[in-house]
DNA sequence: TTTGATCATGAAAATGATATCATAATTTCA
DNA sequence: TGAAATTATGATATCATTTTCATGATCAAA
């Protein structure tokens, strides 16, 4: 809402004594002579004026704004991402459009819509919905999720880094190592962390074991897996990887309360490089995704110019980092 | 940006055989004959219209949309916050725009008047520029700030809150005490935190000190303090209580690598009652804003059909929760 | 039946900015 | 100096919707 009687465009030029179509250009950075430029200038600054964004959103079909879909910020990772692609957008004046899917698949295809109807200039999405549809007709980037060569698609090197890990638990002395994470139908990006991670122990000769867990209640199986690996008062897994920091603070503190020391007893390492308020230190020993990068990316990518002919695929480096739950 | 050739009102219009206006009326659910309402619905869905957001923005001046203007969402609180503040605009079919203003004074003044600029329908906003105006022309609403009886501001019950501090401490068997947060010029709600839990230690006879932390390099003062109260091997203080969670976190940290037990030596409470991953186990013992009350009432406040007629300050309950920082 | 009142409808105006197109002004070159 | 080319400007149409206003219709009461 503004005030009652906002100036407009017609009442700059009627005070500057031009045309509409020259404090248009003017407004716009377009070529106008110089001497109407300066009275123009000064009538906008006399006035007041600020242009009406419902007005050039109807002509331009152009909101200076793009959805971002996330399931929400309670997750530091995801908050983080959120709070650089902001950044991103803000460095390029874009606004942002937060949608919470809250991981519910329809809520994610609803929203999309809703973007759509709101005239969004593209959207960027991480999503779970195994039978979204991506509208053609949008600039649209995915994050951590493939879905065809026409959708731009921003993920870290989730095989490198389950490839690293595995090296990591190896270089640090684990001689059994086991590759955790909650189980899902859907297989995106970060499904090649387990790739990864097999592929570099069956590499290394390194013994492993995976574990999936149910999605509803987790915390049973958790204790099962570790109950049917404490034989004779040792636990017989020197070395975890899993899949998400989130779910390895949850692993990490069922470990403690069973007695299984970490990293004593074993080595943790999680996925995201996930610190308490951002910027202390990280909760868990982990591979660290490049956030801001991965950021910058979307959304370089959702606002290039030439949109139909930008990389299918971008893949971002990560990085081992310690956090006190292996040995170094 | 949406397909080339969406089909208009117009269309709409030309398809049922009724004037535009006729469409318009249906659309907005005012009075309409039966028979057109019929006619144009099923106009409306063999066609698959949409509304034009930008038109309808360009007529109405409005767009659905709250701006939300708050420090980040890394921290944790803040990113509770935005997540309930999100779901109770969507609940009223309303968007939010998000703006981090990163503690940046001057980001704050740029975002309400970006937010203007864009129309929006209001301006919730959580600041700690000392100078900022409120525009009079666009409802406002602060979250922790009391400006002024005409801005209205929602709050947790600070001070109570403090007293709360207090009290528990003492129940828990604190016999001197101290308060510590991070010292600043702005006076706002949360500063009543203090003033509560003195006004309890006073009414208590409970003996206490006060610790302002400077801004930009808080723990050289965390150690002066703590070595000075390191009186022969003992921690002469037994309950401390500090504004923040993130904060209180810190402390901790900090205490326990400087050898004081935490709950054992010093008992401490926090306050915002901050989980891990918004769902996990608290991160320190602690007073519990009632966060999504506090959004529910942001959100209903600046919707308000009324707005002039709005109460000015609203201050909502808080709680103690325990969370392992104190002996209960 | 006639009058008055009420109500639904259609036509048209209004909203504010931008793009197009024709024209006026200026410059350039012969 | 004249003609052609280039450029800047002004008037107008367009975007999709809501709102206003006048008309025509319906209905009730007289």
């Amino acid at each position: 809402m503004k005030e009652k009687n906002a100036p407009t465009m017609a009442d700059v030029a009627r005070e500057a004594g031009v045309a509409l179509g020259t404090v248009s250009r003017v407004i716009n950075g377009q070529q106008v002579g110089e001497a109407f430029r300066v009275r123009v200038e000064e009538a906008i600054a006399r006035l007041g004026y600020q242009y009406n964004s419902g007005g050039r959103t109807l002509r331009t079909g152009k909101t200076n704004t793009i959805a971002v879909i996330i399931p929400n910020t309670i997750n530091p990772y995801f908050a983080l991402l959120v709070h650089h692609i902001n950044m991103a957008l803000e460095k390029r004046d874009c606004k942002m459009m937060l949608c919470f899917t809250e991981y519910n698949t329809s809520r994610e295809a609803e929203f999309i819509q809703m973007a759509r109807q709101n005239l969004v200039d593209g959207i960027i999405a991480l999503t779970y919905n195994p039978d979204l549809t991506i509208p053609p007709d949008v600039p649209f980037v995915t994050i951590d999720r493939f879905f065809s060569s026409s959708v731009p698609c921003v993920a870290s090197d989730n095989f490198g880094g389950g490839w690293l890990a595995a090296h990591k638990l190896k270089e640090l002395g684990a001689t059994r190592v086991a590759f955790m994470r909650v189980a899902s139908t859907l297989t995106n990006e970060p499904s090649k962390r387990k790739e990864g991670f097999i592929s570099a122990c069956v590499e290394l000769g390194l013994p492993f074991e995976t574990l999936m867990l149910e999605d509803g209640h987790p915390f049973s199986e958790i204790d099962d897996f570790i109950r049917s690996h404490l034989e004779d008062g040792r636990f017989d897994f020197d070395g975890l990887f899993i899949g998400t920091d989130s779910l390895a603070w949850k692993v990490i503190r069922h470990l403690r309360e069973l007695g299984v020391r970490v990293p004593e007893d074993v080595q943790v390492i999680g996925f995201d490089g996930i610190r308490m308020f951002g910027d202390q230190e990280p909760i868990v020993s982990s591979i660290v995704q490049p956030t801001q990068e991965i950021a910058e990316a979307c959304v370089s990518t959702i606002l290039s110019k030439h949109f139909s002919s930008v990389p299918s695929l971008i893949c971002l480096p990560v990085h081992y980092q310690f956090g006190g739950t292996t040995k170094g």
